[in-house]
DNA sequence: ATCATATCTTTGAGTATTCAAAATAACTAT
DNA sequence: ATAGTTATTTTGAATACTCAAAGATATGAT
């Protein structure tokens, strides 16, 4: 059984790996202050994890995930995944704050206690975020969304994502109605002023940085009424 | 913050000094066999806790919590209850499972997860074990039921709470219909055979052990129809 | 090519938790 | 009261995780 520590390592691996285009290895740095630890303790980490099998590392080479390190994360991200939506729609927790309830969660709930949460909710294939829940087999599919910086300007656009789950950013986003099923349009962007200008449906225009912009995921395609892989 | 650790020796402190009648200190021997320690471990845990108050321990005489300690201890108990109730009424799992389910998810539920839980379940009094709830002050009430070893016979009972937890024996009390809520008469008693005759409301007579019967709390009131203090 | 800088690894040490086994204290039965 | 048993404590060591700080390596700017 793998610890919560070394849960949260393989999980945070996945995460800043994404992030970063998921093509090359993980700088050591980059892993530790995600983590929040020194790089130290990161490089003797990452040496007990490869010697576990569940990470490939080369000094000096960053770090991936092995293939068995990428299912253990996989099954993190679903339990974590879960667990937010579960809290939110079952007992009407905020969605501002399921992201750290779920950080303690996510290593203390059983496989038999995660498929009833999955049957009672549905089989849902998205969290509160946006996210998508990787199946029980280990599968995760990725939508295509892009970003209020990069959309079509002009057109409605739904919000299928919010990816920065940092608390104050999300209470930022609920209160501009921008949670995930809100419609909004882009009507411009100054590149000078690094800013885009958007509406949401039956609201006043207001103008959001380009790196806030960036965090929210949108699609032309309405997902409420689109068929769930 | 109290580790896992820490609050599975004060929970498991809390149920020594129960069930020995709670009037004296808990031996360490008592103590690690119960945490599956061995009794050098005990100690020197037991010597760290008392330097953060929440024991009160000297030297060869035994344990017992201090007012903080119990306050800690009531604290998981009431988590590990609620998490046990929780399971079984909202998500369809087995009683016989969810005791070790709740041993791990009492250590990750945060207060505002546990009052939207305890909401949820209309703020219970006592788990699927017909063990009592404490408040969410620290407050248990511990009604005062007999066991079937000791009730007066030729009366119909009704069963109220399990002791013993175990998988097997909770399976074995599942089978023969005397989960808390059953109609149970006790017909006689065997000194010799140290031995119950009971008959569950449309059953055959069976017999169980003194020490099987004594496991097994009952009332003659009806708690389903009393009210809940 | 070489020096400054940034990044990474190593080393030594600390905390929390555990065990095995030796040392000590308490209890019991005569 | 004393020998023998039983319970408890102590000691030394291991594992998992962490940090601080020193040492090694790579980068990149001239």
């Amino acid at each position: 059984m793998a610890s919560s520590t070394v849960e949260d390592y393989l999980k945070t691996l996945y995460a800043v790996h994404q992030s970063t285009g998921g093509t090359s290895n993980v700088p050591i740095g980059r892993l530790a202050s995600a983590m929040g630890v020194v790089p130290g303790t990161a490089t003797s980490m990452m040496k007990a994890l490869a010697d576990a099998g569940l990470v490939e590392y080369e000094s000096r080479a960053g770090v991936r995930l092995s293939p068995r390190g990428e299912q253990l994360a996989l099954h993190v991200l679903r339990r974590h995944r879960l667990v937010e939506l579960f809290l939110v729609s079952a007992l009407g927790l905020d969605w501002s704050v399921v992201h750290e309830e779920a950080d303690r969660l996510e290593h203390a709930i059983s496989d038999r206690v995660l498929e009833r949460i999955d049957a009672a909710l549905g089989h849902p294939t998205v969290d509160p975020h946006g996210d998508p829940i990787p199946t029980s087999k280990g599968k995760l599919y990725e939508p295509e969304w892009v970003s209020l910086a990069v959309c079509e300007t002009g057109v409605k656009q739904h919000v299928t994502r919010v990816l920065n789950q940092n608390i104050d950013f999300l209470r930022f986003v609920e209160r501009e109605g921008l949670r995930p099923g809100a419609v909004v349009t882009v009507q411009g962007r100054d590149d000078a002023a690094d800013t885009s200008t958007i509406v949401v449906h039956g609201r006043k225009p207001t103008s959001l940085s380009m790196a806030v912009a960036a965090q929210i995921l949108v699609s032309t395609a309405d997902p409420a009424t689109t068929a769930p892989a």
